[in-house]
DNA sequence: TCCCAAATGGGAATAATTCGCATTTGCATA
DNA sequence: TATGCAAATGCGAATTATTCCCATTTGGGA
């Protein structure tokens, strides 16, 4: 329960009302480390017999992503989006584009970069993608 | 015209035959710099009054992109796809989130952490993608 | 030149996401 | 604690991007 609150702090901190549905997304969201699609989310309501549009599962990802709650996440060559929470450690995404798999590594390898590009050219940097695709550990040379 | 030749031979490399369609849409992805749509390249063909079916686009550069000839780049916040050559030198885009321009930055910072991916995770990585988002030299401070 | 697999045109179909509007709800204030 | 209203939601329709289907055309090898 003491996630609940933590999340209630963190929409009125955003300047949204803390309803139940924006709530328990964020749990669902907490309690997956991997990104998930809106419709993954929408599943997982369902199946714990909560009745949600899944208009208002978009909704919701978007506002919170707007306020930079959630990350969403450009899954290579998949047509849907995915989110997950802007909490733990940044971290990047190493997918296998052989069995799909996600792996999450922690850390970031673009803080200099980062610095180099707002030298170099003025930019003022607030954040990043990145996604690295290859061949996983158990899928390597097939 | 030396061009041409040369797509043709790329074509040819990837065992698909060089037919005018293909041929024009490497030369408009040569020709700009930065990461068109399906639909910018459909509407570059039209002004030119070059007769093509929005499919034919899409399956051209979707072929293309197969091919590691084109690459398939996410615009963040951005619904729609956008293409351009995997000629020149490896790049990376700056967005920025207030005018929408795009910058194009030579030069990866990437590759020492793809030898720590593979090393650490036996990950075999074969490509990535990176998008930087922020405030533009000009609309910095606004 | 002939042939056939591959490429294309064009409209219909699909998938993901957003919109419109009526209803409900959180929360500030009385 | 009750009230009012802006914000959030439900739900079906609309929109957007992309893919599919199938009849027709075309590139390029024999």
């Amino acid at each position: 329960m003491k996630s609940k609150n933590y999340f209630k702090e963190m929409l009125k901190g955003a300047e949204l009302k803390s309803t139940k549905h924006r709530i328990t997304i964020l749990e669902i969201l907490k309690e997956n480390k991997l990104p998930l699609s809106a419709e993954d989310i929408y599943i997982k309501l369902k199946q714990n017999d909560i009745s949600i549009s899944l208009s208002t599962v978009y909704r919701v990802l978007e506002t919170l992503h707007k306020k930079d709650i959630v990350a969403k996440v450009n899954i290579p060559d998949d047509s849907k989006a995915a989110y997950e929470l802007y909490n733990n450690e940044h971290h990047h995404h190493l997918l296998c584009v052989k069995c799909r798999k996600i792996l999450a590594v922690e850390g970031c390898p673009l803080e200099e970069y980062e610095k180099f590009l707002e030298n170099r050219f003025g930019f003022t940097v607030k954040g990043h993608n990145l996604e690295v695709y290859g061949y996983c550990n158990s899928c390597t040379g097939y």
